[in-house]
DNA sequence: TTTATATTAAACATGT
DNA sequence: AACATGTTTAATATAA
């Protein structure tokens, strides 16, 4: 009669549903509609619009407030100590911690990304990479700085032989030159994380939003902004690096960062530099002698280069450019002032640095380890959690189980949830709005699934497909490619854990699609009927959803447009710093590569629309195969094997009665309530 | 605001 | 009669 859809699915439903609204859009997420909830939640788009302009500003201003306090600091360093060459560790705590805030992700933000149900395996996966590759980037960089405190150990070292001379204001411009290239380095790494983060969608950091205050440093800045800065620091950077033809470029930063002059301070070994173990050690030698150790290999001296910090100038070998490192780089106040911003510079980063590898071990040990430790409260805040929702799900198995498969799902589970802010209600307002991006991404699809195949299958997380997107994808997949429906079912609760439950609604749907869609065809068989797709039909129908909400894409582009140029200095820094492991030809990079890629990928699934593509199969297809072509094998008569990999949850619950069809259409709980 | 799609629910038809 | 399979219609939500 009504089956189980009657007062079960109802209940089912409304539960789910009335969860979202009556106030836990956590729920919201694993939730099938976020419907009722419409009010409550402003939308997305705007956040992530928003966002991009929030973080900018927060970035620049952080940027700015950077500035400043060094400034600040000069002077009152040059206050304490006028200009001696006395070696007190005085620097190295100047730093404050308050602008080192954050680089990677903050805790709270990797938890709305999890918490949004976008959050996919393959997303976390790509974030660990990028975090791995993150990280592997700023130990590159602080063996950078650490050579550059040895520079600076050498530059010192050679000016308290030489005289000094006066020229406050060009140092102090040049100091902050380079500072700011440290620091927009650094930057730039988390920059690109989170753009890339941002281009998944991950990322929807709100004005307001209280959990997350300004900790992006710089995200992404507005283009015109950023391209100012951009400059200040390129142009003397790209100068140093390739092959310095623009001198002029070091006035830009004058202008604006000229204030302060130190002029006269004490130069201050730094203590904990490791390096000083070799260079520190000799005290009054001079550049000579590191040179001496190191003919080739002069920290200061590279590509025919002269990299003092803010020079550029071109020194044919090495002799000339030990004269010019005598000539223009003497023991002055200019210099002096200039190392001492390099250490101030190194500390930072170092600092940050350290911060940045904390988290990240952090968050690596959360995801990876996650079910380790349940985290007490703070439950229901995952995506998962959306289990919980459903009435079933928590009568069910109160998660006695972990859920916590082989990846990804682990992760989902918030936990940590640092500040309790995140919760309910700030994410009230964020609005982690289920949002189906399905079809859009036509391309994706397929990949997606595949690559989050173990995901969906574990979590209950709804995949942000349309039905049609996924009756298609089930009957591409199988050898035939058709299928019953029967065997569609089976499709469905095969891969997602999420179709395990209410099985009437989505089976009615299911059924209502195939009727509905032309891109359906059904087609008599002996043995019955099965369903086969029609690609035209398909595509055709495809055209009009536009992907993504154009903010995102922006974003993308925006990201890529900043890419190139962060890429090509970043790269050609490290080339520059001799850091091996990338080569700007190759593109080595893992996290400019990721990032790249993945921006490219998106773009041409958004191009791909507006160009009416055809696509879809190839496109989508093709990655999904090469990743797991073996998925193929499940052969939609027999579905249990399948279950092989499927977590603990699954298995332990469903397992049993997966080989029939309908085993999973009636969650006990739901159906059986009846 | 309008329009096109998606999703969900449900009535109804047909065949086993 | 009970189901499974299909087809349709309608209400509602969402995105463009």
């Amino acid at each position: 009669m009504m089956q189980e859809s009657g007062p079960e699915t109802k209940s089912n439903g409304s539960a789910i549903q009335n969860g979202s609204s009556s106030g836990n859009h956590l729920l919201e997420c694993g939730s099938l509609r976020e419907g009722r909830s419409n009010g409550e939640t402003p939308a997305v788009d705007v956040g992530a619009a928003d966002l991009a302009h929030v973080q900018q500003q927060q970035a620049l201003q952080v940027a700015r407030q950077l500035l400043l306090q060094q400034q600040q600091q000069q002077q009152v360093s040059g206050l304490k100590s006028p200009k001696r060459n006395d070696k007190q560790p005085a620097l190295q705590v100047p730093v404050s911690v308050a602008m080192m805030t954050p680089q990677v992700i903050t805790p709270q933000q990797m938890q709305q990304i999890l918490q949004q149900q976008v959050l996919s395996p393959q997303q976390l996966q790509v974030l660990l990479q990028q975090q791995q590759a993150l990280m592997l980037q700023q130990q590159q960089l602080q063996e950078f700085y650490k050579k550059q405190q040895e520079q600076l150990q050498l530059q010192l070292l050679q000016q308290q032989h030489a005289g000094k001379q006066p020229k406050e204001q060009q140092q102090v411009a040049t100091q902050q030159l380079a500072f700011q290239q440290q620091l927009l380095q650094m930057q730039q790494l988390q920059q690109q994380h989170l753009l890339s983060l941002q281009r998944q969608g991950l990322l929807t950091i709100q004005p307001g939003q209280p959990a997350l205050p300004l900790q992006p440093l710089a995200q992404g800045m507005i283009p015109t902004e950023l391209q100012q800065l951009w400059k200040e620091v390129t142009s003397a950077h790209t100068a140093e690096e390739t092959t310095g033809n623009n001198h002029s470029s070091l006035d830009l930063t004058t202008t604006c960062v000229s204030s302060s002059a130190p002029s006269k301070t004490s130069l201050i070994m730094n203590p904990h530099a490791s390096t000083n173990g070799q260079l520190s050690v000799h005290t009054p030698k001079r550049e000579s002698l590191s040179h001496e150790e190191h003919p080739h290999s002069h920290p200061l001296y590279g590509h025919g280069v002269c990299k003092w910090p803010g020079c550029e100038a071109v020194c044919e070998d090495f002799q000339s450019f030990l004269k010019h490192l005598n000539s223009e780089h003497a023991l002055d106040d200019r210099s002096t002032a200039q190392c001492r911003v390099q250490m101030q510079v190194v500390q930072q980063l170092e600092l940050q640095l350290a911060k940045d590898k904390e988290r990240l071990q952090a968050m690596m040990t959360h995801l990876h380890v996650k079910s380790t430790e349940p985290k007490a409260a703070p439950q229901p805040l995952n995506l998962v959690s959306s289990v919980t929702l459903s009435k079933s799900a928590s009568e069910a198995s109160p998660q006695s189980l972990p859920h916590t498969p082989t990846t990804p799902t682990a992760p989902i589970t918030p936990v940590t949830q640092g500040p309790s802010v995140i919760t309910t209600t700030s994410m009230h307002t964020v609005g982690p709005i289920r949002r189906r991006y399905s079809d859009k991404y036509n391309v994706p699809i397929s990949s997606d699934i595949a690559q989050n195949q173990e995901f969906y299958k574990n979590a209950e997380v709804r995949p942000p497909f349309t039905y049609a997107s996924l009756i298609r994808q089930a009957i591409l997949e199988s050898p035939e490619k058709q299928l019953t429906l029967n065997e569609i079912y089976n499709w469905f609760t095969r891969m997602f854990a999420y179709f395990r439950r209410n099985a009437a609604t989505w089976k009615n749907a299911v059924r209502h699609n195939l009727s509905l869609h032309k891109c359906f065809v059904r087609v008599e068989n002996v043995k019955g009927a099965v369903w086969t797709v029609d690609e035209v039909e398909f595509q055709k129908r495809r055209p009009q959803k536009i992907s993504g909400n154009p903010s995102l894409i922006k974003n993308m582009q925006s990201s890529h447009a900043y890419c190139t140029p962060l890429n090509a200095a970043l790269q050609a820094s490290m080339a520059e710093n001799s850091i091996p492991l990338y080569t700007t030809a190759s593109m080595g990079n893992p996290t400019l590569g990721n990032l790249a890629s993945a921006i490219r990928e998106e773009l041409n699934g958004a191009m791909e629309h507006t160009n009416s593509n055809e696509s879809d199969s190839s496109p989508g297809r093709s990655p999904m195969q090469a990743v797991h072509p073996v998925h193929v094998k499940e052969e939609p008569l027999d579905p249990e094997e399948a279950e092989g990999p499927l977590s603990l949850v699954t298995t332990a619950n469903h397992s049993p009665d997966f080989d029939h069809d309908r085993d999973y259409e009636d969650e006990p709980v739901n159906e059986d309530m009846e």
